[in-house]
Parts: structure tokens; C-alpha cells; sequence
DNA sequence: CTCGGCAGAATTTTT
DNA sequence: TTCTGCCGAG
């Protein structure tokens, strides 16, 4: 037990990285594995060249079985339990939302390892998020002891593909210390090759033959396999040879992108027989979670290494794939009983999660979809509780008041904010909620916003360590030649690539090497000189030093701090910030490389930004998938909007289906309640647009919910409007609305003014202001609006600061780390 | 080479 | 409306 007391000691976030598990496997070989009953002997000897597979199950040690009713398996109902049970041959798991799908995943890896089926690394479970793999790992040390790091193949399918891939680098042209590109990477790559074969990138961005190599990729195709008639869409058939060109240029630059990590495996694997007899001899079981969400690559990666036994069981719901567009098929998971005979099928519809009444309206909504599996979620909890409530509005900013009103009101009467989650269907809905947010002083939090390691300053911070640690990325010595600024411009990069395509080595070798001759001119000529030299002691030191210590110093002489320190612009306090967060994560992890390993494949970090920990949520609702909220709002439900037009018109049936499986989603996030709203009109790139309420709502089965009519929603609809919408959304639901106080009040305001036209902006807009206000006062405990000089402020955005004047309703504010700025005083809060 | 101005495009995005 | 990327002037 000794082994447990230290395990649970680690830094968990180290143990979550890849490279850690090397050390893990490591510590769990030289320890005295008879504490331990989970030690596994394989683990260690994985890396050595020729490993042993696994001796069978029956030749490990004898298994010493808790007895009939292990306390795992307590509380779990008769199909979660058969679920856990049915170890043997193809299994298909279809857990409805909320039905304990991950509960029952995370039983089953506990029950095989309890019963000494097999070892920890002789189990492959995949995931899609790395919070997925997380979640499993803790939950999995939870119940069976603090083992978890002995899961060597417990990850996401492309940290196990980068496994796999770093393993065999050599079969597939690359060395083993590959960087792994991310977007922004590959699309800097494939503008260059596009270039380079002197295709007007206007005409044909690479932008799309990005998206099109991408689903190219998830469908498994090489170069070769691509079919002529994808080929042809792309600059008159140039298609196939520009993405023949792209991987050339990856190999050349030791690199793979996502897609590389799946595809190249795929490619190892059918190519050499002893390596696939390896792998599928040492995964006695598999597990896959989110099976819907699986596109072909992933699904002949997984056939393949399912091979011999089959043992493989895939948790899903197809009424919960939502990704089709990024190469998802859901036909995966429906014919999951084709491609392996015999299987197994589980239904799982017992929610624990809902109330009948939301349960009520999500199926009625998804039954209207054809291409599924069909199940029927059901509960027993007592009451039915709240009808779905629907209503319409006039625009997105009094959808938002409504929404921040209704959270305040739950919020008073005792839920938390954190427990409620306003869901969008795009990214540019948020704002309107931001806003008014802030100027309610609401605390909240942004779920899957721009990513940490996306952000401009911190993928600086990273080309520089990645040139260190790798001299041939090109990319990322590109990226930071010129940054900060030292004179050397587009000229001086061309006769870089140049020299380095003539001499053929990487573009650092280049710069070295033009640093030394007089190509160039003198001034460029020195600078690269010079520069070449700071790399070459940085690469001097860091086996020397902490790779901490190392980021500190190469951001610092290269001149990449005082670069942000000069910026007198708003943001670079953050930025400065942000790069001490970098190297404080950075503190996780052993060495340099295992750090940008983590970086390139978990594109997250955690954060700790301080402020209150209480915070309403809000998200997409793609990145809603797998949560639950007492409360949800479900904004924007407009035809256009969602259904998006977009994908209707691309997609058709399948696209609308598909947006119905988002609808699904994201009622059945909520526990409790779900308020549906959605607005006459709404301005998408700055033009005013008028919509009609989405079909879903339509479809929404009647008993389920209750049409409420906004304040603000008129119901001037013209000629068209809800009478004639085709979904059949009932005119009677909104007589009321007709004849409400409220909306002759607003007539009588209006006039007989078009809600189409741009007549309201101003209007609306002052009385938004005005009401904005109001609430500030009315919220404010002190019913105070002006703050004193010399108070402590939090502001959303700019963080705590102090009252430095102020004028009216303007504050000016010494921001501890954004700076001076000029705030409005509704939009901070009291600290 | 660098900065400023203007045109054109703007879903969803697990890795 | 807002951001990005490109082009022309200094």
C-alpha cells in the first residue's frame, strides 16, 4: 500500500501525460510488485524491442476474486450490470443520455482488471477528449485503487496513434521525435506547397483543400486512394498531387499532422504482419467510448487491432452524434452488428439525469429523425416537474436580459450558477450573453473558447522551445525568425528557403550556414548570424538546466518579453502573463520533450484564473456534449439559425437530421429545466435578419411545454410569421400573444413600424441602455451605480483593479495586470 | 521592412 | 460588425 500512498502524492497532470506513463511503467517495474495487486510485469518491458506478449489470462497470477457481489458492481441496474458482465466477443453498448454510460465503462475496465482477465496494458480504451480519458482514468482509480497511471493504453485515439506511430516511426518515413502539427501548422504548410506550385491561393484557398485533405484523411485515403472525382474539385484535379505534395513536405519536415496519427498506424499495421500480430495479441480487450462519434480511419483502426479475439465492446448513442461534418459516420454505430457477428447489443435507457417532462420533449424532438437505432429513455423519479418553457422575443439582446433575469431569479432562490448552462448554436451568439452578463455583474465562464495554446503569444513561446528541441521544424522557425522584429523580411526568409531547398536541410541549417557566407546582405546577415548563435547556446544549456529556467531564458534573450513589455496595447499584460502561466505548466512535466508532446495533443491547460468559482456557463453546444445543468437555455432556436442554413443546404436531410441530434443534446443536458427561447430578429454580420421560430420547436411534443410571449415579442410578422410556418408551429400557441397586455403595449410604442426595417436600433438600443442600468442599480446591494476612488474592482475581462477617477458613469481603472482602461462602471463588479 | 488602410469573409471544431 | 490578410506608401 505503500504504492498507493505515493501514487495518489503524484502530480496528477503528470501523470496524464504520455510520456509519463514511461515513467510510471518505470516505477511500477522496479517496484515490489506484491503490494501492488495491479502491478503489471508487462508495462515495463513494453519498449524493449522485441516485447513478450502477454502470457494468457489464465497464466498470470492466480486470480484472488473478491466474492459473487463485488462492490463495484452495487447500485448498477440489470442492463448497466449486463454491460459490465459481458466480457467476452463483440459488445455494443447504446447508452441513451444520462443512462450511466460512463459509470458502466469505467465498471467494466475495473470488473476485468478485478478478475485478473488482464493486465492494465493489455486493455485499449479510446476516447475522444482528453477530459473524456481523464474522467475515465480517475474514476477508475477511484474504484479500484490509485493504479491508474498503469493504464498505459487508456487515451484519446490520437495520443495511442502518436504511441503507435513514435513507436514504428521509422516504417513510415519519419524519426521518432516527430512533431505532431496542429492546424494552424498545416494550413501554414499546405499555403506553401500550394505556392509553390503556382496555384493562385485566391482562387483555391488553402483553407479548403485543408478541410478537403482532412476528410481524405478521416476517410482513411492516401494520396493514391483519393477517387477522381474528389480530386477534380480542387484547381482542376491538382487536387491528389498537392496532397501527395503535403505529405512529401511533412516527411521532409519530420512531422504528422492529426490525421497522420491515425492514418499512419492504419498503414503500419496492414503493412507488417508481425506488428499487427503484436498489437492484437496484447489488447485482450477493447473499449471505445463515443463509438457514434468514430470516422472510418478510427474504425479501421480499431478493426484492425480488434482482430483475433474480438473482444471489443464500443459505448455510444447515435442520437448524440453531432460530428458528422468532421468526418464522423454514424453508420459506424449503426452497423456495428454487421461488421462483428454475434454481437452483443445493450440498450441502456434508464435516465438518471432528466425530469419525464424534459425526457418527454427530447424524444419526441429525435423521433422525428429516420437513421437511427431507437431507444426510449425513461425515468421513474417521482414528479414530472417543469414544462420546457418556450419563448419569442424580438431581438438577441432581449434574449439575453431574459436569460440573465431568469438566472437571477434561480439563483436567488438558492441554485447555483454553475448548475445552469445557456447553449448556443454558434460561437457569435455569445456575445450578446457576455455583455449582459457583465453589466449584471453576473460571474461566468466560457466553456471551449479560444484555447491556451492557440493564443499568438504562447505559440511563439513554443516555435522558439520547438526549434530548440527540434532543429528541422522549419515551421516553427519560420514562425519566430522575425519575431520580435529584427529586420529580417520577406526578402532575407525567400533566400532562406532558397539556399535550403538547394542545399537540402532544414532552414535553421540554412540560416547557419548564411550566417557564415555573404549571400546575404551584411545587416541581415549578422542578425541571422547572431540569431543561430543564441539557438545553439540555448540548445548548449538545456540539458543543463530546468526546462523552466530554459523557456524563462530564451524568452527573455531572445527579446520576445521585452517585445510584449514595449507593446503599449491593452493585452499584452495578459500576454505577459499568459507566457508565466506556460512556464508555470510547464513545471508538470519532466523534460522539454514530454512538455511539447502533452502540448500537441492536449490543446488545453488547466486553468486557475481566480475569480469566483461559481459561475454560469456558457457554451456551444457541441461542447455541451457530455455535461448536465440542473437549468439549460437553449437560445437562438430560429430557422436559418438552427437548423443552420448552412448545413441544410449542404447537407440536407442528413445535415437537418443531424442538427436535431444537437437540439437532443442539448435538452437532454438539463435536469430540471430547459428554457427555450428564440428572436424575431437578429443581425448576423452586422445586417438586421428576421427569422422564423426553428421547426424543432415545432416539434416539441404539446404537453411538454408552455409557450410564454415575451415582453418584447411583438408579433408583427407581416404576411408570414408563425401562421405560415411550415412546421406547423401551432397558431394557437401564440393568440395569446396577440391579445397579451404586454403586446398591445408595445403596439400602441410601435406604431405600425415593420420589424424588418432598421427603424428600432436606436430605439431599442437606448431603452437596452436604460434597462441595463436599471438593473445594475436594482442589483448592487448598496443600489449605488458610481464607485469611489480608490475602490477595488473586478472586472470580467480586465481582472481586479483600483478606482483611479471618475467621470459620470465612466471609471477609470488601474488594472493590476491589464493596465489603465477606461471602463464602464456597470461593467465591473465589487471585489 | 514596417506600418496603415481597405477588401472580403465570416458555423459547429473532441485531436 | 469585426477580424484577418494583403497591398501600397513611407
Amino acid at each position: 500500500m505503500r504504492f498507493l500512498a505515493r501514487a495518489t502524492a503524484c502530480d496528477k497532470r503528470k501523470l496524464s501525460s504520455d510520456t509519463a506513463h514511461h515513467q510510471a511503467a518505470t516505477f511500477l517495474g522496479i517496484m515490489d510488485t506484491s503490494s501492488n495487486p495491479y502491478a503489471d510485469p508487462l508495462d515495463a518491458a513494453f519498449d524493449a524491442p522485441s516485447a513478450e506478449p502477454g502470457p494468457a489470462p489464465d497464466s498470470g497470477p492466480a486470480p484472488a476474486r473478491p466474492g459473487p457481489d463485488p462492490a463495484y458492481l452495487r447500485g448498477l441496474n440489470a442492463e448497466q450490470r449486463e454491460a459490465v458482465l459481458a466480457l467476452d466477443g463483440p459488445v455494443l453498448v447504446l447508452a441513451g443520455a444520462g443512462t450511466g454510460k460512463t459509470r458502466v465503462l469505467t465498471t467494466r475496465l475495473a470488473h476485468i482488471l478485478a478478475t485478473r482477465r488482464a493486465w492494465p496494458s493489455q486493455i485499449l480504451s479510446v476516447t475522444f477528449t482528453n477530459k473524456a480519458a481523464r474522467e475515465m482514468k480517475e474514476r477508475i482509480g477511484a474504484l479500484i485503487g490509485g493504479t491508474v497511471e498503469g493504464m498505459p493504453w487508456l487515451g484519446t485515439f490520437h495520443s495511442i496513434g502518436a504511441r503507435i506511430l513514435r513507436r514504428h516511426a521509422e516504417l513510415a518515413g519519419l524519426k521518432p521525435n516527430f512533431t505532431i502539427l496542429d492546424q494552424d501548422d498545416q494550413l501554414r504548410l499546405i499555403k506553401q506547397v500550394i505556392e509553390a506550385e503556382n496555384i493562385d491561393e485566391k482562387r483555391w484557398p488553402a483553407r479548403t483543400l485543408a478541410a478537403m485533405i482532412d476528410g481524405w484523411k478521416n476517410r482513411g485515403l492516401a494520396p493514391a486512394d483519393v477517387p477522381d472525382g474528389d480530386a477534380q474539385a480542387f484547381a482542376f484535379g491538382k487536387g491528389r498531387n498537392l496532397y501527395a505534395l503535403y505529405q512529401k513536405r511533412l516527411k521532409s519536415l519530420n512531422a504528422a499532422d492529426f490525421g497522420d496519427l491515425l492514418l499512419e498506424p492504419i498503414a503500419i499495421l496492414r503493412g507488417n504482419r508481425e506488428i499487427l500480430d503484436d498489437y492484437q495479441h496484447r489488447f485482450r480487450y477493447m473499449l471505445v467510448d463515443e463509438y457514434q462519434d468514430t470516422n472510418v480511419a478510427q474504425y479501421l483502426w480499431l478493426r484492425l487491432l480488434a482482430g483475433a479475439n474480438k473482444n471489443i465492446c464500443v459505448v455510444g448513442d447515435d442520437d448524440q452524434s453531432i460530428y458528422a461534418w468532421r468526418g464522423a459516420e454514424v453508420e459506424n454505430i449503426l452497423r456495428f452488428e454487421r461488421d462483428f457477428p454475434g454481437a452483443k447489443v445493450i440498450k441502456l435507457e434508464r435516465n438518471y439525469r432528466s425530469t419525464a417532462t424534459i425526457l418527454g420533449a427530447a424524444s419526441g424532438l429525435i423521433a422525428a429523425n429516420r437513421a437511427r437505432h431507437g431507444k426510449t429513455l425513461w425515468t421513474d423519479t417521482g414528479s414530472d416537474g417543469d414544462k420546457v418553457r418556450v419563448q419569442g422575443v424580438w431581438d438577441a439582446e432581449e434574449e439575453a436580459r431574459n436569460v440573465a433575469s431568469e438566472a437571477e431569479n434561480l439563483h436567488r432562490k438558492g441554485q447555483p450558477l454553475a448548475q445552469m448552462a445557456v447553449l448556443v448554436r454558434a460561437s457569435f451568439q455569445m456575445r450578446e450573453f457576455e455583455e449582459r452578463f457583465l453589466a449584471l455583474a453576473i460571474p461566468y465562464r466560457v466553456i471551449g473558447g479560444p484555447r491556451f495554446y492557440e493564443r499568438a503569444e504562447i505559440r511563439d513561446a513554443l516555435a522558439y522551445l520547438r526549434v530548440i528541441a527540434q532543429g528541422d521544424d522549419d515551421l516553427a522557425f519560420e514562425r519566430i525568425v522575425n519575431k520580435p522584429k529584427r529586420g529580417l523580411g520577406d526578402a532575407t526568409i525567400q533566400a532562406l528557403h532558397n539556399h535550403a531547398r538547394a542545399a537540402n536541410v532544414p532552414l535553421f541549417a540554412a540560416a547557419a550556414e548564411l550566417g557564415e557566407t555573404d549571400e546575404l546582405a551584411p545587416k541581415a546577415r549578422a542578425t541571422l548570424a547572431a540569431l543561430t548563435r543564441s539557438f545553439d547556446r540555448w540548445r548548449q544549456q538545456a540539458p543543463h538546466l530546468p526546462h523552466t529556467e530554459l523557456a524563462e531564458m530564451v524568452l527573455d534573450e531572445s527579446g520576445y518579453t521585452d517585445m510584449l513589455k514595449a507593446d503599449k496595447s491593452p493585452e499584452s499584460a495578459g500576454r505577459l502573463e499568459n507566457l508565466k502561466e506556460l512556464v508555470r505548466s510547464m513545471e508538470n512535466f519532466e523534460s522539454l520533450t514530454a512538455f511539447l508532446e502533452h502540448v500537441s495533443l492536449v490543446m488545453e491547460i488547466e486553468q486557475n484564473d481566480g475569480g469566483p468559482t461559481d459561475r454560469l456557463n456558457l457554451m456551444t453546444l457541441h461542447a455541451a456534449k457530455g455535461l448536465e445543468f440542473e437549468t439549460v437555455f437553449l437560445p437562438g432556436w430560429e430557422e436559418g439559425l438552427f437548423p443552420s442554413q448552412r448545413t441544410l443546404d449542404e447537407k440536407g436531410t442528413a445535415g437537418l437530421e443531424e442538427e436535431r441530434r444537437l437540439a437532443y443534446v442539448g435538452i437532454t443536458r438539463a435536469k430540471s429545466r430547459v428554457f427555450v427561447s428564440f428572436a424575431a430578429n437578429r443581425r448576423v454580420h452586422g445586417q438586421w435578419q428576421s427569422a422564423l421560430p426553428s421547426r424543432f420547436i415545432g416539434e416539441l411534443p404539446e404537453a411538454h411545454v408552455d409557450n410564454v410571449a415575451g415582453e418584447g415579442f411583438y408579433g408583427n410578422y407581416g404576411g408570414g410569421g408563425f401562421r405560415d410556418n411550415q412546421s406547423g408551429y401551432g397558431t394557437q400557441a401564440f393568440d395569446s400573444t396577440y391579445s397579451s397586455p404586454g403586446w398591445r403595449r408595445a403596439q400602441a410604442q410601435r406604431g405600425s413600424s415593420s420589424p424588418f426595417t432598421n427603424a428600432h436600433e436606436g430605439a431599442r438600443g437606448r431603452s437596452a441602455t436604460i434597462d441595463a442600468k436599471a438593473r445594475v442599480v436594482t442589483t448592487a446591494d448598496s443600489g449605488a451605480s458610481a464607485y469611489a476612488v480608490g475602490a477595488r474592482v473586478f472586472h470580467q475581462k480586465f481582472g481586479y483593479g483600483r478606482v483611479v477617477a471618475v467621470e459620470g458613469n465612466k471609471l477609470l481603472v488601474d488594472f493590476d495586470k491589464a493596465g489603465s482602461k477606461r471602463v464602464m462602471d456597470a461593467f465591473v463588479g465589487k471585489a
